[in-house]
DNA sequence: CATGAATGAGGTTTCATTCAT
DNA sequence: GATGAATGAAACCTCATTCAT
């Protein structure tokens, strides 16, 4: 969705003319980025193993071997489309400011990202799912994700810490374990949606259910960071 | 021939007449629990779609054609593992016997249970987990497991209530979500404990830092159930 | 050819009954020998690069998967027909027990031997050169080939030294490089009887110029290691 | 255009009038010949099945393109490699004036040509050997190859008549035989020196092992030819 | 109940070749 | 003359499944 999007805003309709001269890469660019979002779909809703190569080129209308001509294999592919999401998350995240706001503020936008995040990119909660059964191999091996490490804890330790300061904020709080939980709070409802509706008979992706649950959220935080 | 000879071998040679009549069942069942449990290990590692039939039967001592002789195919075997983790874990939260406690002992209780029973149980988790990327077609398919349903709600309902009655427990929680809740502080951090260890340099895996989390996940809840 | 004959040695036909009792293999040394000779023939026409697994396959009437079965891929299977006709030749050579013979006698025994093998054997010499062009490549890899140390020379060695003193062998000779020559006669005639036929527009594989390669081969042999 | 550009920085700046009508023929023909000695490497050391257009045109530094606009077809560019090598080594045989020599003279000169030939033009083996092993399919199909009949047969013929006309050498020689001799002694040096190597342990390619092998094919053919 | 051999459908990958610029 | 993008056929290989014993 928001790939396509990103996608399109990149070529603002060039004249006929100005095509020719400015676009030496025919159309590389656009199968790429084709194949990139036809595989997003694919892996995260298959994983790995289950997806299928003939799928993600006919999605992407693209031919086969433009995969393998972009990408060189499958499972390179899968890791291209692991670094983009990924690290699309992150930059989404650093992109937060928290520290500008108050620091109760600043938990609860963190949380309501969380889970805003994960409900528009649900793609990523499943192909993080399956790169966490096979270990994280393919994230260790990219050296661009190892790279992408998350500034994001030593924000919140700031927030923390200001909280304190402030009287507002409970001390003793591990800012990695308020992170994990911020993002377990969301995550989960999101990833394990589908057996929670069999299990609970009820249908948890419903609109009025997800919103019930963000707040749900927010509260869980919000109780446990402020200082009692 | 070779073959009744090498199964003799497990066990103290029984009456040739108890051989005939007993034998066969328990070493039938016995290659039936191999497979579930190679199975189990395969399809969490490698999720349906990557788990080899070829691994299975080897890993359980068995034949391949057992398999089949017994489950039918992958997919009857894989909701055969299925069903035994998950009728197992109900079965687990269904001795808990909340209701014997305190309110907020049967919350603290509960909330430990999932951690404990997650670190127990990985593999589940990692199950789940697939299976969840694959809409949980497959635990909807099964009948018995579709029949098992969560009664631990309606406990957690009742928890809820005595505690407010008795003052200690806030009104307006949704047991639904707050059982979400326990179980995505708890499965998150063993689910996604791969990618989160290398996103965040930190062996999320060691004792330490287990307990640390175990602890962070009861006072997350405690503090929200608590009425202030 | 010899090899067909060679498989269908293994097996004297045995009764319906025996078969039962004796084979516990099915047919797999069958199709395996099948495989090996039709793959013989078909790396030994086209070459590695050029051998198609499906002909092989065919050709062997054997299901495309068994080659994989028994194998593990194509270059494996080529290494397995590699080392079965290389070794068959050192086999042979090894069987002459030159040693016997006197000593001019030996030599000329060794030049048709050279020659007799090479015309039955014509796949050899392609499979050698197919092997050659690649650097000895998968020869190198091959264990069992490496091991195949070549006594042969040390076998010339002797013959040589009992003619010296015999005075009927020229002094000085070389016995790896009269070995070289001894088969460079022979076989250069059949490698490259393709393009010598076609450059001299003489049909060079009649029977009749074969018998007059035979014996000159033998000739120029004789005419070099006789002392003056 | 950045092609242009390109092309003008190979030399020294020429006219502009000159650089349009001279400078894309000797391209065109640099381009072609930068194709052909690619091409002949790829062919000799993996053959015709196993070269690849990507490392001819990669290595010609050309654009796979130009390779099909010169040759047509991968199939046409290996035989025009073929034409283009085989044409040369008949060349220099034809270059050779044997006739002015003495009759032994001769012989000794056509036997270290044509080690030397083999040694400086070890692709040509390779790409015989793969020519052979097609049955010389491409050799037949180019008319300019079968065109170039191999008159040094006839030499050898005048060389051997003269030779016995003064006693030198011995009757009865078949030129063909003789001719097919001289070559074999080098041409399966050189063409088998990988295996050679492999099977005798023994490192064939070096300058000691060359002078040792060059002596050594002039010593068979003489003491062959040299009339009793 | 158990096993090794066999199979066909389908998966990933490679290749020579051509198109559009 | 030259180039990067694109293609379809076919290559190698894998997999779940079944047969014959």
């Amino acid at each position: 969705m928001a790939v396509a999007v990103t996608t399109k805003a990149k070529r603002p309709a060039p004249s006929a003319k100005a095509k020719a001269a400015l676009e030496p890469v025919r159309d590389a660019e656009r199968t790429r980025q084709a194949l990139l979002a036809a595989a997003e779909i694919e892996f995260s809703t298959k994983g790995l193993a289950g997806a299928r190569v003939d799928v993600i080129a006919e999605q992407a209308a693209a031919n086969k071997r433009m995969l393998y001509y972009y990408f060189g294999s499958k499972e390179e592919l899968y890791v291209a489309v692991l670094e983009r999401a990924y690290g699309a998350m992150r930059e989404a995240e650093r992109e937060l400011n928290l520290t500008n706001l108050a620091p109760l503020e600043a938990i609860r936008t963190l949380v309501e990202f969380k889970f805003d995040y994960c409900q528009q990119h649900q793609q990523i909660i499943a192909l993080l799912a399956g790169e966490n059964m096979l270990g994280a191999a393919y994230l260790k091996r990219s050296k661009r994700l190892r790279d992408m490490n998350l500034s994001l804890v030593d924000v919140i330790r700031t927030v923390l810490d200001a909280g304190m300061a402030r009287g507002e904020i409970k001390p003793g709080i591990d800012p990695l374990h308020l992170y994990i939980s911020m993002s377990a709070l969301s995550y989960f409802y999101f990833s394990n949606s589908a057996t929670l509706s069999v299990a609970f008979a009820r249908q948890l992706n419903s609109t009025a259910e997800r919103v019930l649950r963000r707040t749900h959220a927010v509260d869980v935080i919000m109780a446990f960071v402020k200082s009692a």
